[in-house]
DNA sequence: TGGGGCGCAGCGCG
DNA sequence: GCGCGCTGCGCCCC
């Protein structure tokens, strides 16, 4: 029964005005972002509109010519003993050297390309954050969807935080806390939604990936697609 | 104007 | 972190 318990206008935090970086680094000469920032207990996150339209429109075009996705057996999931299509596409870049875990498979990223570089130089230099790994999930459209879930920690730098850049169609974005989930939830907490606009970005920052759960729920309004990137910061492979 | 139907969204479950 | 089946709700239409 927690059929968005926080109404868009309260979810939908209005704009912070001209702040300090949520992070700490310096910007570099570009104008501060008017982050919105989004606190729950244990939950911590910044949100900015990174690039406005124009450029947001050439990086997506870019995007969708030169990202190439999984296909095969990296595009399935096994649940309760089940194989299914993951329902969007999945791609990984990141440093020379790194290693990650993937359905159960040790992968290594495929090298940086342009775009990507310029994405993650820009939330880099905004952010004062560093990051040596991209996740990419493309949603065709409204039908496509990621349950709710949190990132594996045990890969991450402790304390990272994870940076989510978008291009493409708006979706809503569903935080949940851990102990409210299932039939008997320990206890009653707001879900927190959002929405991640053409050219935004979502900082997750320590330690909302601990307590809480996100989703990008299924939307059949929604018919254009969406390329989400999300930047982390990998642990490096143990010799 | 109101009620029925339909489609969407959320949730429990395996 | 998947799909399925069920349910509740809101919106549209007559």
């Amino acid at each position: 029964m927690d059929r968005f318990l926080v109404k868009p206008d309260q979810g939908d935090l209005r704009a912070a005005g001209e702040e300090p970086v949520p992070s700490g680094g310096a910007s570099g000469g570009q104008p501060n972002p008017n982050w919105r920032h989004l606190r729950a207990q244990g939950l911590n996150c910044d949100y900015t509109i990174l690039f406005g339209k124009a450029e947001a429109d050439e990086i997506f075009r870019e995007l969708e010519q030169k990202v190439e996705y999984f296909t095969g057996a990296l595009a399935k999931v096994q649940v309760f003993g089940k194989w299914h299509n993951v329902p969007r596409k999945q791609a990984t870049y990141g440093d020379a050297g790194l290693t990650y875990t993937f359905s159960g498979l040790t992968l290594t990223p495929k090298p940086w390309i342009p775009v990507l570089e310029r994405v993650r130089d820009r939330v880099c230099r905004v952010t004062g954050q560093s990051f040596n790994f991209v996740l990419i999930n493309r949603y065709k459209d409204g039908c496509d969807h990621i349950g709710e879930h949190r990132d594996d920690e045990r890969e991450l730098a402790p304390g990272s935080p994870i940076a989510s850049v978008s291009f493409g169609a708006c979706r809503d974005f569903l935080f949940r806390h851990k102990d409210s989930r299932g039939k008997r939830p320990q206890r009653t907490m707001e879900a927190v939604r959002l929405q991640l606009a053409h050219g935004s970005l979502l900082m997750m920052n320590h330690p909302t990936n601990t307590h809480w759960y996100h989703s990008l729920p299924i939307r059949k309004k929604v018919l254009a697609p969406r390329v989400n990137l999300t930047f982390r910061k990998i642990l490096p492979t143990e010799k």
